[in-house]
RNA sequence: GGGCGUGUAGCUCAGUGGUUAGAGCAGGGCACUCAUAAUGCCUUGGUCGGGGGUUCAAGUCCCUCCACGCCUACCA
């Protein structure tokens, strides 16, 4: 297996604040690339702004400002939510960079020279307020379908891409890489489309300038296709840097479920047409619901993800957003359940297990880690749980993007871990027996490194706090590996502190 | 219209045709007191959307009906 790892959100577009729908993708696309630096994976998380388009030149003149003006200021918001929910991207990558037109006008010559890439007349019913096209079965009485408006028939120069030559081959490779399309039942909606037949693609525009020149022909810039979904690769240096396969054949493109058809039909297309070997997956999840609405400005039922972290805690909002609902699927965003999650999982299961341990620590063994000495049948029975398969099983699922099943095998540890304790009760122990005591509060710390670690990629601000408290810092996957004993013994350890507190709701009593 | 998918306890969901259908949360009871009124144990609760069929055996396969969601060519 390659030690590579590339994981990508899509470029999203600055046309306004980023929503939550934005925040799920990265965080999402975060919690892998954490887990994958720490099992030893050389890394890559990228995102970014796609930042052409008539919309955005547009939205630029009406508050008369340059579009590079503009789009510089309307990105900033989106690389705001590295701090928002706590991104560890690799690279912000913006398609107003020279660095992504160059790789966007290689891909469109690649494309070119292999033939693919044909001039036309774009011809199509458009509507001006609705500013798209539609062909003829789409119409309603002649009219708009979205609005009703009268259409009018306009006819454009535009370049193409023979889409249509690689309907068999899309078709062929899905069957080939079962797992390049997730999850299942997007799958099989991409294989009804493409065997529904493909039509040619157009590519370029003339009918505004915001965006990268066609090669050879100023009157046009690329549209959308093009240009965003080569993005991608333009972050790794390609075609130019020696290592952006190495990275590229591992790219995992976490997507909202609306884009699915760029990126799992026209996005491979082109890179077959311009030979370039295709990403490991594309991973199209579900959309938030707000208490079983859809979320739209005029209900005003907005989940706003800033007031979300504001209120509730940066690590508290990724923790439910990926817990709560299985990645793929719809979810409901519900302000009781995410404080059922808070209160129920973090303070009560892992927040409160570690208080209860640590202050134990803290008061009748001198503040130092316990010694471990000989260990029980049953130490051994619990600390089973935490070997090098509950690693294992974890990683599993997090490279599947099975983020809630990931989470429930930590808890189940927890509880566990609870469970453990409320058998041993320690605190009876206090007098009788005090080593024995120390023994078992310091088998619970052994299994507070994994589970610390383990949290970590979904708690990037919270689970060091935890392991700085146990006294496990700066370790790795390959750490937990080599098993018990991961502490030294006479360890001096702060006054514990809880991470997790209660979410009390703000109420007259 | 066509296609894909979902429908299992109040809620969120697991359940490769085979013993009395499971988990977490919520509800009820008990225990414990180290801890963030936390934890542990026990417990209430389901005609597995309806109806047919195949089978020794169906939540699990087939048909049909109902409800809901998504896709059906260029709006993230």
């Amino acid at each position: 297996m390659s030690n590579k790892a590339y994981i990508t959100t899509p470029i999203y577009y600055p046309s306004g604040k980023p929503h939550i729908g934005s925040a799920y993708t990265s965080v999402a696309c975060d919690v892998y690339a954490r887990a994958m630096r720490l099992d030893g994976r050389d890394t890559k998380f990228l995102t970014g702004t796609d930042e052409h388009g008539l919309k955005l030149q547009r939205a630029a003149e009406n508050e008369g400002l340059t579009p590079q003006q503009y789009v510089d200021k309307m990105s900033e918001q989106f690389r705001a939510l590295e701090d928002i929910v706590t991104l560890s991207n690799d690279d912000f990558i913006r398609t107003t960079e020279p660095r992504h037109e160059a790789a966007a006008t290689a891909m469109w010559n690649k494309l070119n020279d292999a033939g693919f890439i044909y001039k036309d007349t774009y011809a199509g019913w458009y509507s001006v307020p609705d500013e798209s096209y539609y062909t003829e079965e789409e119409l309603v009485d002649g009219k708009s379908p979205d609005s009703g408006h009268p259409v009018e028939w306009v006819e454009e120069e535009s370049y193409y891409f023979k889409l249509s030559a690689f309907g068999d081959k899309l078709l062929a490779y899905y069957e080939k890489h079962p797992e390049f399309i997730q999850p299942e039942s997007r799958k099989n909606e991409v294989i009804a489309f493409v065997k529904s037949g493909l039509r040619d693609l157009s590519i370029s525009r003339s009918t505004f300038n915001w965006g990268v020149p066609v090669p050879n022909d100023d009157k046009h810039v690329m549209y959308v296709w093009v240009d965003a979904l080569t993005n991608y690769l333009s972050a790794l240096g390609w075609p130019e840097s020696a290592d952006w396969a190495d990275y590229f054949q591992e790219a995992v493109h976490v997507i909202g479920k609306d884009i699915l058809k760029f990126h799992a039909i026209y996005w491979p297309a082109m890179l077959m047409a311009a030979e370039v070997p295709l990403p490991k997956q594309v991973y199209a999840h579900g959309f938030w619901v707000a208490d079983g609405q859809k979320m739209s400005k005029s209900k005003g039922n907005v989940i706003d993800p800033v007031e979300m972290t504001e209120t509730f805690g940066i690590d508290q909002l990724r923790y439910y957003m990926l817990r709560d609902v299985s990645f793929g699927q719809d979810g409901d965003f519900s302000k009781d359940r995410l404080i059922s999650r808070i209160n129920t999982d973090l303070s009560n299961d892992l927040g409160n297990l570690f208080q209860r341990v640590l202050s134990m620590v803290f008061k009748n063994c001198e503040g130092q880690t316990p010694d471990l000495g000989e260990l029980t049948s049953e130490d051994q029975e619990f600390l089973n749980h935490v070997g090098p398969e509950f690693v294992d099983e974890y990683l599993a699922h997090i490279e599947k993007l099975e983020f809630h099943k990931a989470l429930d095998v930590v808890w189940n540890v927890v509880r566990a871990a609870n469970k453990y304790m409320d058998n041993q009760q320690p605190w009876s122990l206090k007098k009788e027996n005090p080593e024995r005591m120390g023994q078992v509060l310091r088998v619970l710390m052994e299994a507070f490194c994994p589970i610390s670690l383990l949290v970590e990629p979904f708690l990037p601000n919270s689970a060091p706090k935890l392991q700085a408290q146990v006294g496990f810092k700066g370790k790795t996957f390959a750490d937990l590996r080599k098993g018990t004993p991961l502490l030294e013994t006479g360890a001096k350890l702060d006054k514990p502190e809880g991470v997790f507190m209660r979410y009390m709701k703000e109420e007259a009593a």
